[in-house]
Order: structure tokens, then C-alpha cells, then sequence
DNA sequence: CAGTGAGCGAGCTTCCGCTTGACTT
């Protein structure tokens, strides 16, 4: 009865907190929170002043069964869930769940791991802050309230199962105005204008100095008028200007910025680096992944300077403290760092030793010296025109930071040229052009988002939390609202002038622009939402409603209003805009009519359809007659297909004509073309077979070779039961049966399988599961 | 793996934020 009892949010942190308070102490963990409002019956009563109704999560009644004997036992309770809105909702509901006693109840808070700060807390505890508690109510019970009540005009106007929310369809909105920035951008060329020119070095080499021009041409005609005069210019150095600079290192990672790094220096999707993150932290080696802090605990300034000192000397050593910038931080956490910050490696797969490196590199350097470095511009001048050449170049004067770690960014155009050192030249010397070359340059559609830009925006907006983040991005594109993929650039021309030897030439180039790798594109789905949700739910859709919200919040949490008032006041408005949806709104598909069909003058049209947009010739009418459907490949939308792409669509499938007396057909699917024969599928040859084009005979060719590739990865079959075969597949022999496939038992030998025990298998085994995986 | 494109209509779908498992292909 005397022993003390403490119940933090994680398991890895329950370890390192027990080996700091030793024996007295029990610690355990709650795995998050332990109750939510219920699923069924909305979880709240509305008009009981918004009621939560809280039921123990299915997932958590084991954990709450043991928490509640481990309390009983207890002599002290000390709760140690997060000092922010969420780790004090949890505490309460422990207090309430564990009806634990207030005489031997503590509350204590922390936010760094350390013994000092875990003492220092036992040493302070104070009561659970009810109007924090109440905030975080507020929070829940609006989040439900849109959803819940949102989500169902969207089942009855646009298509069942969808969804919508405060977070997930404002991450939707930004995608879906994003692409109709992209749909509407006029690409507007001009011509720049770059020298090199030659001058001698020091030990008489002869060295080239690159310079732009500080002026584009409009059209090839002035940029040809200019280079002819060029011809017979004379150029000079008009001025050299050398400026002292500094750059400073980012601040350590938050969830936010380590999501965001990961994926440009890794190639990690977000998901990817939680779950690798996750694995360092439960192994003791870094500190919590997720948090918006980016403060360090004094121990860990202390360390990080002892270690640069040792390996880089005094001069690189710059203690910093960084403050948070981004809207609704709650730092209940430090930042993310590795646990000793000494330890420069560690063991494990090679991703985690990656996602390390980083996070040891980016948190030593937040703690290292200013780079010094020093921009000299060199101006040329040009006998006959006004215009100026400008060569930029930069020197690092001392690396500081730099040495360990230097931030990327999302301009993909600016790890370019220019920077490289200039040759030394002085004012007044003339130069010599070797080349000057005016080639066109087109302006940029504003850039897609990848998952990591998504994050990075969300959490300006102050929208969704770093526990969030992954799965916000995971929820949009399970919905069928969003699709992460690649996407093949188009083939464009331009045009390049040159000036050499006295002669202005002109060539005629290609370039391959807008290729797209790993971006977030909006589906139709999500498009059609988008504009109903924007229509009907204005408040709710404003990138600015969260941001509203958490100054209401914050009001609670200051005692300042009382949560289910501020809930009241939201309800009143919002409810009627359900109602109006729900009369007002016709059901909604995104018809969108192209014109008429020039074989038949029927018209064309394309919308969402049960499975998905479809293009469509014809209506139905009264006489039965039923109208030609399509569907729409990947990389069409409704809002952007032509008339003539849509008729493309219906010039598959194709009959080839017959082999073994069975119908030859060819058509695009899921995963490009494909011939059809005999309920077999082969699929063309990428970048050989075209399928509108492709005949009987190639047909047949690709169907026998199909064939005979498939006969070697057979391995065995039985005559009683024709459906089950032993095959040959990438990954080794399985068993497939009735169309589902069976992984076999380790050590088994396919060759000697009796049927019988190829049943036994099937019996005893889940089958493997095929197709997608839903997370 | 790849087709489909309606009016019998049961019962279901859905939110955001805390946490970690048990699964593979």
C-alpha cells in the first residue's frame, strides 16, 4: 500500500523514467489516451449542453484493467501524462476512470527527460488544470460535431463513405487550389542572356569568367539585335564590389522539419520517417519524435558543446537556445535529438542509421558557429549598350556550421551554378567574349506538393498536430481525394542564340519540363468535394477557421469561457448550414459537357460514375436506348479533358480478331495495355507495342510467350483437384488455390508436395492477401 | 491485378489526437 505509482503516456518512457527514480517507484504507461467519446450515437448530447459520452477504447481495456489493480495497490499516484491540452485531458481521465482517490493523487509535469527536471517535478506537483482539461473537451467535441455531421451530407449528395473534417478537408483545399493555379498558368517565355569571357591568371592561363546579363529579352528578335551588336562591343570591368556575409544553422528538428529533411535528403515519404523515428526512440536513441519544440535541455547544450569542442576546436562552439515560430505550439516536448549527443553513429538497419546521422548532424550544428563567407559581384560594361554583365561569386571565409550540416530546400532550380570562386580580375580591364549566348527560359507553374510541403504548409496554418501529420496525409489519399504518384514532363522546344567567332547562329533545342516525381495530385472525387465542401461549409473550409478555434480554446484554458458556451455559439450556425446543404444542394458528380460526337452528333460528356469518372456518348432515353461508357485513364480529370481525349477513350477495346476460337481483344487498364484472350491477360510490350495499332499476329506472339514463361513457373499440379497448383513466384514457390495464394511453411520442399498436404496448407493458413493494402 | 456505369434497398460509412502493436509482400 505504500508504493508509489507513476503513469506516463509512453512505454519507452515509462523505462528510462523508472531507471532515474529507482526502486520506490512503479512507472508505467497509458498508450495515449484511454477513453474517446463513442462511436455509435454520436458520442454526444447535444442538447444536454454537449455532453460527452466517454467509453473506454476497445483497444485500451486491457491497459485500463491493469492500471486500475496497479492504483489499488498503490500508496501514491503521481500522473506524468504531456504538459499540453491533450496529456491534461488524459490525466483527468485517468483521475475519473481509476476513481482515484485526490488525497494520493499527484499530477506532475515535465518536458525534458532529465533526471533534474523528473526530481524536480516529484518535488512540485499541482492539481489537474480543469479549464486545460475542458479546452481539450471543446476541441474533441467540435472536431466530432463537423465530422460527424459533415460527412453525411457528402454520403447523400456526392458518394457514400466519404469523409470530411477540420484538419483533412482544408489538406485537400490547398491541394485542390494548387492544381488550378497549375490548370491556369500561362508559361511566359523570355531570353536570358549569359557571357564567358576569358581572362588571364596570375601564372599567365588563360581562365573563364562567366557573367549574366542584367536584363531578358522579350522576344528572339531583340535578343538577336542585341547579340549583333555585341559583335562588335568592347567590354569591361566596370566595378567589383566584395560584401562580407553570414549564415546561421537551422534550429534542431521538430516533427515538422525532420518530416521535411528526411524527405528531401532521404527520399523518405513521411509515414516512412515516423515509423523509422519510432524505432530509434523505443531503442533509447533519440528523444521524442513528436514534438513542436525546438528547445534543447541545458544537459544536452552542455553535451553538444563538449563534443564540438572536442572535434572541432573553440572557434566552431556557439551555444544557442532557438524559439518556436509556428502557430499553436504546445512544447510539451524538447526537441528531437539524439539521446547522447557524443554518440556520432548507431547500430540497426541502415535506415535508422541514416535518419540518425541526420538528426546527430542537424543538432550538433544548431549549437556550432556562424558561416562567414563573403559575396564579391563583378559588373562588366558594354561599349555600346547600357546593359551590365553581373558574375556573382561566393567564398566560404570560415565554414562554422556548414562543416556538419547544411539545410535543403524545396527550390529544386536553385542548387545551380554562380557560386563557384571568380578568377581575379581588376577595374578597367578589358575583356575578351569568347561566347554570349541568349537562350530562351520559361517561367515555373507554381510546384506541386509533396507529402513533406504539405507538412510544412499544414503547420504554418497551425493546422493538425506533429502526432498528426503522417496520418492526415495517409487518411486524404485512402479517401480517394488525393493521389501521391509520377508524372511524365511534355517535350518542349526553345530556342538558343549564340555569338561566337564574329557569328550569331541559331538552334532550334528540347527540353523535357513539368516532369513530376512522388507529387500530390487532387482526384476528381477530391475535386468535386472540394467545391461542394467550399460552397456549402465556408467557415469550415477557411484555412483561418483552426486558427479561430485555438484562440477560443485558449480562452477556455485560461478560465476566461466556458467550453460547451463557446461549442453553443459554434453549433447555432454551423447546424443550419447542414440543414441548407442538405435541402438546397442537388446530388452533385462533376458533369461537365464537352461537346458532340462527330460520328453520331450525340453529346459528350464526362462524371464521376459508381467506379469512378467515366466519359460518356449519349443519355439514356425513354426507348432503351443506353448511352457508350468510358472510363478515364490515370492523369485525366474531369475539369481538364478535351473533347477529342474523351473520344480517344472509346476507340478501346479493339478486336483483333480470333485465335484458338476465342475473341483477341486489346485495351488499357489499371497497369497499361493488355491483350485479352481466353480470359487471360497479357500486357504489350512497354515502349514496342502500341494498342491501337497492334495486330492479330503480334498478339498472338505476345500470348504464346506469355505462356511459355508461365508453364516454367509452374512447378507442380494435381489431376483430382485442377484448381490447385504449386508455382514458381518472385518470391519463392507458393501455393495457389481458388484464386487465392498460400504461402508455404519454412523448410518445405515444393518438388515432393502430396496433394494432401497442399490442402493440409490451405486449411491451416490464412491466405496471402492480395491487392492493396490498407493501412 | 485488368470487365462494371442500376433506382427492391438492410445497415453501414465519418472526425482529431494521444499512443503502440501485428501484420506482410
Amino acid at each position: 500500500m505504500s508504493g508509489n505509482l507513476v503513469i506516463v503516456e509512453s512505454p519507452a518512457k515509462a523505462k528510462t523514467i523508472g531507471k532515474f527514480l529507482g526502486k520506490d517507484f512503479t512507472v508505467t504507461s497509458s498508450m495515449g489516451h484511454i477513453r474517446d467519446l463513442e462511436k455509435k450515437n454520436f458520442g454526444i448530447d447535444i442538447r444536454n449542453h454537449f455532453a460527452p459520452n466517454y467509453v473506454i477504447s476497445p483497444d485500451k481495456k486491457k491497459i485500463v484493467a491493469d492500471l486500475k489493480k496497479q492504483a489499488k495497490d498503490a500508496g501514491t499516484v503521481w500522473i506524468a501524462s504531456d504538459e499540453d491540452r491533450e496529456g491534461e485531458a488524459i490525466a483527468w481521465h485517468l483521475k475519473e476512470v481509476l476513481k482515484l482517490d485526490p488525497e494520493k493523487t499527484k499530477r506532475i509535469v515535465f518536458h525534458e527527460i532529465t533526471k533534474d527536471a523528473i526530481f524536480n517535478a516529484v518535488k512540485n506537483p499541482r492539481p489537474i488544470d480543469i479549464n486545460l482539461v475542458n479546452a481539450q473537451q471543446a476541441r474533441r467535441v467540435l472536431d466530432r460535431i463537423v465530422g460527424f455531421e459533415v460527412s453525411p451530407v457528402l454520403w447523400k449528395k456526392v458518394k457514400p463513405s466519404l469523409s470530411a473534417g477540420r484538419v483533412q478537408s482544408v489538406a485537400v483545399r490547398l491541394i485542390v487550389e494548387r492544381e488550378r493555379e497549375i490548370i491556369s498558368f500561362q508559361s511566359q517565355s523570355a531570353f536570358r542572356v549569359s557571357a564567358v569571357f576569358l581572362v588571364p591568371d596570375a601564372g599567365g592561363n588563360v581562365v573563364e569568367l562567366k557573367a549574366e546579363l542584367n536584363k531578358r529579352f522579350e522576344t528572339r528578335e531583340e535578343a538577336f539585335r542585341f547579340l549583333e551588336k555585341c559583335r562588335s562591343a568592347g567590354f569591361t570591368i566596370a566595378d567589383i564590389v566584395t560584401r562580407p556575409t553570414r549564415r546561421s544553422p537551422a534550429a534542431p528538428f521538430t516533427t515538422s522539419t525532420l518530416q521535411q529533411e528526411a524527405s528531401r535528403k532521404l527520399g523518405f515519404s513521411v509515414s516512412q520517417t515516423m515509423s523509422v523515428a519510432q524505432r530509434l526512440y523505443e531503442g533509447g536513441k533519440i528523444t521524442y519524435m513528436r514534438t513542436d519544440s525546438v528547445n534543447l535541455s541545458s544537459l544536452a547544450l552542455n553535451t553538444a558543446k563538449s563534443k564540438i569542442l572536442s572535434l572541432h576546436g573553440e572557434r566552431y562552439v556557439k551555444t544557442r537556445q532557438y524559439k518556436t515560430k509556428s502557430k499553436g505550439a504546445q512544447e510539451a516536448h524538447e526537441a528531437i535529438r539524439p539521446t547522447y549527443i557524443d554518440q556520432e553513429e548507431v547500430s540497426g538497419t541502415a535506415q535508422e542509421k541514416r535518419l540518425y546521422d541526420l538528426i546527430w548532424k542537424r543538432t550538433i550544428a544548431s549549437q556550432m558557429a556562424d558561416a562567414e563567407l563573403e559575396r564579391t559581384t563583378i559588373t562588366v560594361k558594354i561599349s555600346n549598350s547600357p546593359e551590365l554583365f553581373q558574375a556573382v561569386g561566393e567564398v566560404i571565409r570560415f565554414d562554422g556550421f556548414l562543416k556538419v550540416y547544411i539545410e535543403s530546400t524545396d527550390n529544386e532550380e536553385e542548387n545551380g551554378d554562380s557560386k563557384a570562386l571568380l578568377p581575379s580580375v581588376t577595374v578597367n580591364q578589358e575583356l575578351r567574349a569568347e561566347s554570349i549566348q541568349a537562350t530562351e527560359r520559361f517561367t515555373q507553374k507554381p510546384p506541386r506538393y509533396t507529402e513533406a510541403s504539405l507538412v510544412k504548409k499544414l503547420e504554418e496554418q497551425g493546422i493538425g498536430r506533429p502526432s498528426t501529420y503522417a496520418p492526415i496525409i495517409t487518411t486524404i489519399q485512402n479517401r480517394g481525394y488525393v493521389i501521391k504518384e509520377d508524372r511524365p514532363g511534355v517535350e518542349r522546344t526553345y530556342v538558343q542564340l549564340t555569338l561566337k567567332n564574329e557569328k550569331v547562329t541559331e538552334k532550334v533545342k528540347t527540353e523535357n519540363a513539368g516532369a513530376e516525381k512522388s507529387k500530390l495530385f487532387p482526384t476528381d472525387i477530391g475535386m468535386v468535394v472540394n467545391d461542394f465542401l467550399v460552397k456549402y461549409f465556408k467557415k469550415i473550409m477557411d484555412y483561418n477557421f483552426t486558427a479561430r478555434v485555438e484562440v477560443n480554446l485558449d480562452e477556455i484554458a485560461d478560465g476566461k469561457r466556458i467550453w460547451n458556451e463557446v461549442i453553443e455559439e459554434f453549433y447555432g450556425s454551423f447546424h443550419k448550414s447542414i440543414e441548407s446543404a442538405m435541402e438546397v444542394s442537388e446530388r452533385t458528380n462533376g458533369e461537365r459537357h464537352l461537346g458532340e460526337d462527330p460520328a453520331t452528333g450525340k453529346p459528350v460528356l464526362v462524371k464521376i460514375g459508381r467506379f469512378g469518372p467515366l466519359a460518356q456518348i449519349g443519355e439514356s432515353t425513354e426507348d432503351g436506348e443506353k448511352p457508350q461508357f468510358a472510363s478515364l485513364r490515370s492523369g485525366q480529370i474531369i475539369e481538364t479533358i478535351t473533347l477529342e481525349d474523351a473520344l480517344e477513350l472509346f476507340k478501346l477495346p479493339r478486336e483483333l480478331g480470333e485465335y484458338e476460337n476465342k475473341k483477341v481483344t486489346v485495351a488499357i487498364g489499371r497497369f497499361g495495355p493488355y491483350i485479352r484472350h481466353n480470359n487471360q491477360f497479357v500486357s504489350l510490350q512497354k515502349g514496342v507495342d502500341d494498342p491501337y495499332s497492334v495486330d492479330l499476329s503480334r498478339a498472338v506472339e505476345l500470348i504464346e510467350a506469355k505462356r511459355e514463361k508461365d508453364s516454367k513457373a509452374l512447378i507442380r499440379t494435381f489431376d483430382e483437384e485442377p484448381e490447385l497448383r504449386v508455382l514458381n513466384g518472385r518470391w519463392g514457390p507458393y501455393l495457389s488455390y481458388k484464386k487465392k495464394n498460400f504461402k508455404l511453411p519454412k523448410g518445405t520442399k515444393a518438388e515432393e508436395l502430396t496433394l494432401d498436404d497442399c490442402l493440409k496448407i490451405v486449411q491451416e493458413s490464412t491466405p496471402a492477401k492480395k491487392g492493396k493494402r490498407k493501412t
